[in-house]
DNA sequence: TCTGGGGTCCTACATCGT
DNA sequence: TCTGACGATGTAGGACCC
């Protein structure tokens, strides 16, 4: 074996260990319950100044919104990631709920991702909290089966940044990634190419990076639980039901084959913004507060664009009826833009392409097909407004 | 009382030019 | 001139991830 990979999944809040805390929901609700209780601060902040048991309950919780994450003492009731707030109230009514900080929770991903860069260079972004490394030239990478340097940067993420993480080392990112949650929160577990049949195949096939419900159950329709009963299919059957790619690459998957490179730079390939509503909304009664947000939306990706130095050229909208149906609609304009008034104006010509009869109770804009500004040609109307005349391409769309 | 927000990638299909 | 194959591109939807 001449590579090793690490998933490095991070702990989050462990100052809250112990306790039965859930974060999430919708900010503005926690806060405003917050404010109720205390006018000190708010956000996660406010940790540092009001008692924990002054801010709300789930019980008390009311809306909509969803569990960004929860700690393990929560996790002991049921309690999870992506859960619905309502659904949690049930399982712990008595957990404290906290509000997301997210300048707070990238504060510290990007003290994370620095402590292992100093280490080992080859990093690979995937989200807040998770990446992937590459072990190979790294000094005494390989000793140990890489449990070494798995210590060592363990030790150097809890002094930079105080947290926890649990590593997988492995062949290659796939393995790597279900290595990580062998050991949670705060393990090592290594996972070599001859410990394939013993440690990943006995493992339910859900745990595969790229397997979801719809594909699980799927799986689980076919007869095939496991792994190694995945592996043991005739790959033209997986062909024959999930398609040529996914039929092939599931085969792949459980066999524990993956040959993609630990990929340090990428770009962007769209920004967008999009919001639930705290009730659903009717596209001629609540004509003001719609057009007002969807206004608000397309500032906000504009806004995105030119702090992160991209233009873009492909205009869309997604919207959510309050049955959680979801439509797209998409332009594709013939120049690059980030002006707000110009997102606007296009994104306003893709709703009209919708049914709006029903009630919505979410709403988005996306830009796409992004380049970096500068290597964009704008157009002379690139600063043109949506009360100005037409800009010339636009004469192409109707 | 279900189900956030920000992304990526894949697939299917329509359209258009060669 | 008509027809079909094929690739490129745009669009819509959906699965999945953190």
């Amino acid at each position: 074996m001449d590579a090793f990979f690490a998933s490095i999944e991070l702990l989050r809040y462990p100052q809250l260990k112990g306790l039965p805390v859930v974060i999430g929901g919708g900010r503005r609700r926690v806060d405003e319950a917050l404010q109720k209780a205390s006018d000190v601060a708010q956000g996660e902040r406010a940790l540092r100044f009001i008692p924990l048991d002054e801010f709300p309950r789930l019980k008390d919780y009311v809306g909509r919104g969803v569990i960004t994450t929860a700690t393990y003492a929560a996790r002991q009731f049921g309690v999870g990631s992506a859960m619905g707030m309502m659904k949690a109230a049930k399982l712990c009514p008595d957990a404290i709920v906290l509000p997301v900080d997210f300048d707070e929770v990238r504060k510290y991903s990007r003290a994370f991702k620095e402590a292992i860069r100093e280490v080992a260079p080859l990093v690979e972004d995937r989200g807040v909290d998770e990446v992937y490394v590459d072990f190979t030239d790294v000094p005494g990478g390989q000793r140990d089966g890489g449990r070494s340097l798995a210590r060592l940067l363990q030790r150097s993420i809890l002094e930079k940044t105080g947290l926890t993480c649990s590593i997988g080392v492995a062949p290659n990112k796939l393995i790597a990634k279900m290595a990580s949650e062998f050991n949670k929160p705060n393990g090592i577990s290594i996972v070599q190419e001859a410990d394939l049949q013993t440690m990943i195949w006995p493992l339910a096939c859900r745990k595969i990076n790229g397997i979801g419900p719809k594909s699980d159950a799927k799986l689980a329709a076919l007869n095939i639980q496991t792994i190694g009963e995945l592996a043991a299919q005739e790959i033209g059957r997986l062909i024959d039901n999930f398609g040529q790619a996914t039929g092939a690459w599931m085969h792949d998957a459980a066999w524990g084959r993956d040959t993609r490179p630990v990929v340090t730079e990428s770009e962007p390939v769209s920004m967008s913004r999009e919001t639930t509503f705290e009730r659903d909304l009717h596209a001629v009664r609540d004509k003001t507060e719609l057009g007002e947000v969807f206004t608000r939306l397309c500032e906000k990706v504009a806004e995105d664009l030119q702090r992160k130095g991209y233009v873009g050229k492909t205009i869309g909208i997604k919207l959510r009826y309050d049955n959680f149906q979801s439509v797209t609609r998409d332009q594709t304009l013939t120049h690059y833009t980030a002006d707000a008034k110009i997102i606007r104006q296009i994104a306003g010509l893709a709703l009209k392409r919708v049914p709006l009869t029903q009630k919505l109770r979410l709403l988005g804009v996306r830009v796409g097909t992004l380049l970096k500004a500068e290597e964009a040609t704008l157009p002379a109307s690139a600063g043109a407004t949506a009360e100005e005349p037409v800009p010339p391409y636009m004469d192409q769309l109707f």
